[in-house]
DNA sequence: ATTATTTTTGTAATTTAATTACATTTATTG
DNA sequence: CAATAAATGTAATTAAATTACAAAAATAAT
C-alpha cells in the first residue's frame, strides 16, 4: 500500500490537529511536495512538531522522508495490475489492459525465473547436435517462432505441430539432441507422451511450460510460465507472450555463447535478405 | 523524459566533479535518496556545492528538489528502459535487459497506438466475411499465431506464409474479405505486391507494420510497431511481441464485438479440447 | 463535579541540512 | 606561457527539521 492509499484509509483514526494537516496534504497532494515543513504547518494552522509527528504516524522517518513516500505514490499510471477485460470496456479501456497485463505478466515471469535452468538450457542448446520444438495449438505458433530465429544458425533444427511427427522424430532422437515442449497447461496428454519417449531415448528434453504439472515432470529442465490469467472465457494471451520472450532470452544465450565470429554469420544472413526488400535493410 | 533517463542522457556532457556525483548515484539510484547533500559529496568525493550545482544543471531547483523527483522516477523500479545486450554480460544481464526492452517496446506502442484505426479495424473484422493473415518469415509465426487465435469463431479464417499462395489468395478476395499484412520493417517486396493486388479487389486491407514504410502505403488501415530495435547484429525480439499483442487486442474487440451469446462457443470449444488433457482444464 | 492522568499540541532551543558568496584551483586559448 | 574562462572548493549564511520540554486539552476515576 502506498502512502497516499494509507494517508486516505488512516485519516479517520488521527487526532484533530493532525487530520488538519491530512486535509491540506490531500486537497493538493502535487503542491505538497513542495512545501517545507513551516509553510504547511501554517496552512494547516498547527505547529511544525505536529506535522512532523504526522508524518511518523504515517509510518515515516520524518518530514522528508514523507515528502519522498508521498511523491512516489502520486507518480502516476499503477501499470503492471492484471486487470480483466469487462464487457463494457471500450476500446481504450481493453487495450490498456490487455497491454498492462501483458507487462504485469513478463514482469512476474522475470522475477521468477531460474537462472540455473536457464544456464543448463543454454548450455545444452549450445552444444545440440539437433533441437527441436514441439508444440500445439496455439503454443505451435511459439515453436514456430522458436525454429524460425534458430535456423539463422548451422545447428540442425525442426518444429511440429503434427502429433505424429512430434512422435517419430522423439522416438529417433538420441543424446545430444535437445527437444523443446513449449504448452500453456502442461497437461495436453499427446505432448506428455512424446516427452517421456524422448527422455527414453537420452535426449535432452526442456519444457517451456507450467510447473506443477504433468509435462513437467517428464522434462529434464523446466523453464516456468505459470501466469495467473483469466483463461475461461477468453484465450491464453499474457503467457504465450512470456514464453515467446523467454525463447527470447535463450537464443540471446546461444548467440553469446557462441561468440563473436558467430555474429558475423548472422549479418550476412541479414545481407542475404536484402534483395527482397526495398531500400533500407533491417531485420524480418 | 524523467530525471533518471536525463541523467543517463546527460551523463557524457557533464564536468569531472559533476560526473563522479552521477556515478554514485547511477550505482545506487534507491539508496541516493535517502542520502544527504553532505553524504553524497563525500561518496563523490566533491565539495558539497558541487552537488547542488549538478542537481541544477539536471533541471532540479535544488538538492532535495533532486531527490523528489528522482524518487519519483525510480517508482517504476527502472523498467522501460532499452538497453541494449553485450558480449559479457552475464545471462541475468541479458535476461533482464531483454524483459525491460520487451517491455519498453509495449509501452511505446501503447502510448502511440491509433485508437482510431484500432476501432476501424476491428469493426471490419467483425464483419468480414473471411479473414486471411499474411506475415514472412519471423512475421509468419504471429500470422499463425492470429489464425489460430480467430479459427475459435464462425467466420472463416486463413493464414499463409507461402508468397504463391499469398497472391492466389488475395486475387481470389473480395468486397467485405478482410486481409491482415504483418510484417517488421514494412519493406518486404513481395509482400507489398500482394497487398496491392488485394486493395484492387476491394477488400480490406490492414497492415501490422512499421509506419511510414512502403506497405504501409499500400493498406487502408496500418496500426504501427515501430519500435527501436538493435537490428543489426540479432533479429527482432520486442518489435514482434508488440504485433502479438495488438493482435490480443484486435481479437478481444471482436469477441466483444460478437456480443455474450458468443463466448458461449468459446466456452464449448474449451470443452472440447477438455479429452485431449490431464485434469484441472484450462486454455490451450 | 473535580481531580488525576493521559493524550495532544505548542514554544523555544538545538541540530542538521542546504545554499550562497567568494576564493582558489584547474583547464583552455591566443 | 600568460590571460582568461571554467570548474571546484572553503567558509559563512540561511533555511529547515527535529528535539526537549511545557502547556493545554481530553479522558477517566473518585
Amino acid at each position: 500500500m502506498n502512502l497516499l492509499e494509507k494517508l486516505h484509509s488512516e485519516v479517520a483514526s488521527l487526532s484533530k490537529s493532525e487530520r488538519k494537516v491530512a486535509d491540506v496534504i490531500l486537497a493538493d497532494p502535487h503542491g505538497a511536495i513542495h512545501k517545507s515543513i513551516a509553510t504547511l504547518a501554517q496552512l494547516a494552522d498547527v505547529s511544525e512538531p505536529t506535522v512532523n509527528r504526522f508524518c511518523r504516524t504515517l509510518g515515516a522517518k520524518g518530514y522528508p522522508d514523507f515528502k519522498l513516500q508521498l511523491a512516489q505514490s502520486l507518480v502516476k499510471g499503477t501499470p503492471f495490475v492484471n486487470r480483466h477485460v469487462e464487457q463494457d470496456d471500450s476500446i481504450e479501456d481493453f487495450t490498456g489492459k490487455i497491454f498492462e497485463s501483458t507487462m504485469a505478466a513478463l514482469n512476474v515471469t522475470r522475477k521468477h525465473i531460474d537462472i540455473e535452468t536457464l544456464e543448463q538450457a543454454i548450455e545444452a542448446l549450445s552444444q545440440a547436435k539437433k533441437i527441436s520444438f514441439f508444440g500445439l495449438g496455439a503454443s505451435a505458433s511459439v515453436a514456430h517462432d522458436a525454429q524460425n530465429k534458430f535456423l539463422r544458425f548451422d545447428t540442425p533444427v525442426m518444429f511440429s505441430d503434427d502429433v505424429l511427427m512430434q512422435r517419430m522424430a522423439a522416438i529417433n532422437s538420441g543424446p545430444g539432441d535437445v527437444i523443446v515442449f513449449i504448452s500453456h497447461t502442461g497437461r495436453t496428454k499427446a505432448l506428455c507422451e512424446i516427452a517421456a519417449i524422448a527422455r527414453q531415448t537420452k535426449a535432452k528434453v526442456l519444457g517451456i511450460t507450467a510447473f506443477p504439472s504433468p509435462l513437467a515432470d517428464e522434462c529434464e529442465m523446466v523453464l516456468s510460465t505459470q501466469v495467473p490469467e483469466d483463461t475461461d472465457v477468453y484465450m491464453p494471451m499474457a503467457s504465450r507472450i512470456a514464453q515467446l520472450v523467454l525463447i527470447d532470452v535463450l537464443i540471446t544465450g546461444y548467440t553469446l555463447r557462441r561468440g563473436p565470429d558467430f555474429r558475423d554469420k548472422l549479418r550476412l544472413i541479414k545481407e542475404s535478405l536484402r534483395d527482397s526488400r526495398f531500400g533500407k535493410v533491417d531485420g524480418v
